[in-house]
DNA sequence: TGTACATCAGTGAACGCGCGTTCACTGATGTAC
DNA sequence: TGTACATCAGTGAACGCGCGTTCACTGATGTAC
């Protein structure tokens, strides 16, 4: 497990740094120390390599979500919500910055983003629907999840943009103001 | 620029049918009756063979957009503008239809694809400002062009899910009411 | 009308490259008795 | 304590495959004069 922990940070960085397409599985090897060969022991495909454990986010949003109080409307929950988590989200700043340079450097890997951003839109959806009391998630409850993570990951990069020092919340604030500010 | 064409019919299909990995551009020159080599003479990629031709859409949104009467609001323009659009939309069914099956079989594909979008999202956030009396488009204005996408790729793709009898004007009807609805 | 030349769509062959696979192996560590 | 065996991380070599490139060519069509 240490050997796929090294290959990870390897890949992560070099793709950083010189981009996914420019960067080799014999050069992440490389940089982690081990033969060309291992790299396929650990990870089935290139691209698994920078997804691996990016998972958890969105349960630990619905943990929350649901026990937001009755009385605030979805969008104010879905808000406060994304509030609680800013911290969290402040502690990985440096790996997600890494991990969004590699994705800007390659159009394959934006395609691998947009199916994961699809199982969380799925995962957010059902979330909205248990708050809604409903037994599955209806086309208004996909909808809503689907904005919210168009809103949030744009919150996301502009704070990342930003700098190192900026709390998240207030980028999270304005871009949820700016949603309500457009109806 | 017959044989263009020839090879952009050939790919569409063989895509849609069998897959966008599965087919190798060979079997495109072979199914287009020239050799494999004139592929390359005329699109440097593989995925250039797609997304070929699939420009103008959005120029013609923002030329119906900015005849909307001043006193509609931002989303009603687009909605009216959407609507006025929709006998076009059907008209293009059958190679839409294609086309999304293509995306669909490939996550390369949709890397592609995302890259368009943030294109539109761009067209689209300029007419938005222009309509707003900006020099150019801001954050707000981005941030709506943005939603504004997802929720009409959503309706396009509910349509296209659909009989092909039915008119993409109601679905984009209730999608838009749907959003509305959220705030 | 005929000759010379230019242009241009399409071809053939060979190759580089990187991902991912297959098969058989080594060498360290642990476990049974 | 020592021997036999199992397990498992990592390796080496060779290969298939498909995308995309490079270089030199053919053969049809048009144009100049």
């Amino acid at each position: 497990m240490r050997t796929a922990r090294a290959l990870q940070q390897t890949a992560l960085t070099l793709f950083a740094e010189n981009g996914y397409d420019e960067t080799t599985t014999d050069e992440i090897a490389e940089g982690a120390g081990v033969s060309p060969r291992t790299f396929f022991r650990y990870f089935p495909t290139k691209e698994s390599v920078l997804f691996a454990g990016s998972y958890g986010w969105y349960q630990t949003f619905t943990e929350h979500y649901l026990a937001q109080p009755a009385s605030a409307s979805d969008v104010e929950a879905i808000h406060q919500t994304l509030v609680d988590l800013a911290p969290e989200l402040a502690k990985r700043r440096k790996a997600l910055d890494l991990y969004e340079q590699a994705v800007a450097s390659s159009a394959t890997l934006r395609g691998g983003v947009q199916d994961h951003v699809q199982q969380d839109v799925a995962t957010l959806a059902a979330a909205i629907a248990q708050r809604r009391g409903l037994a599955e998630a209806d086309e208004s409850c996909t909808l809503l999840a689907a904005i919210v993570l168009v809103t949030y990951r744009r919150a996301v990069l502009r704070w990342l943009a930003g700098p190192a020092t900026k709390n998240p919340r207030s980028v999270i604030d304005e871009e949820l103001k700016l949603l309500i500010a457009q109806f």
